[in-house]
DNA sequence: CAAGAATTATGAACCC
DNA sequence: GGGTTCATAATTCTTG
């Protein structure tokens, strides 16, 4: 195991600050790049709105692709359920 | 109320389906995309914790640097529960 | 001579202080019996989670009984998609 | 052979019938509740509104007083942006 | 795995 | 009344 001792840098209360700096910077891109995705997601959504679509049942849709097992499973508990109040 | 009219493919009730699933495949692309952006910032915190630094405390300076502001509140709170102790 | 503002407690910036006071009294009220049902209901939640139930079921039931046809529309229309998709 | 599972009501694939009744009936009750308490909430705000009281500021107001720490950190935040302005 | 934080989604309210 | 912001609800992720 490779200590987190510095060998460059202010040594700030023995944490290795040059490393420290590159995760953080590294975590900082990667957020961006995530907020970029997720806006991108969010305009696709809000131009399928525009052109009619239902958005909510959009979200629905893509979830129960993601995992068309889950859904399956879900959807018989569900039934389950509304059978045992007699709906 | 506007129908989002099909051009192309089947027209299942009234709803487009080839754009339909144009907004669907999208979506899903760019949903993995994001889903890879978490993956690699996961990794990185967990790098880190190997590497011996606190996790927690990363986020949190991460979430500072996102909002100066926020780290204001923080000092301010701090000194908050200080005086409440007396110290 | 009219006199619009308060007669009783301090005026603050034209503002009745005393009608303010009632106001927020009321409200943090209301809202601290709002927390308390909120509590209940989250409990039974956990209740019924450790008996077994799917919470995520149940909280769905819930939505379902209160407003069956919105939901029977929105399953129509998820079954539309999903057609229009081929699935 | 033992049996576990209720022995009132339909049982239906393993679920309890009668006590998910139980558990149902309880929520909605409370739900219900929740929103009579919501919209006495909701009364309120319209009645100080018509009074020429600034909801925003209303609800701000009764936030602060929920979390007093939160207001030295509105106070701080406020000062920031002055200072960001030159003032 | 339970408890809690953080993100995401839905619903309500306000303004134009 | 439509769209945008604000508030609450719900799901997911993380940590102990």
């Amino acid at each position: 195991m490779t200590e987190p001792t510095p060998t460059v840098g202010h040594n700030t209360g023995g944490i290795a600050a040059e490393r420290l700096r590159s995760i953080v910077e590294r975590i900082e891109r990667l957020e961006s790049e995530r907020q970029e995705v997720a806006d991108q997601i969010k305009d696709i959504y809000i131009d399928s709105k525009s052109a009619g679509y239902d958005v909510k049942v959009l979200r629905q849709l893509i979830r129960l692709r993601k995992d068309p097992a889950a859904a399956d499973e879900q959807e018989q508990l569900l039934h389950t359920y509304m059978h045992a109040l007699g709906m």
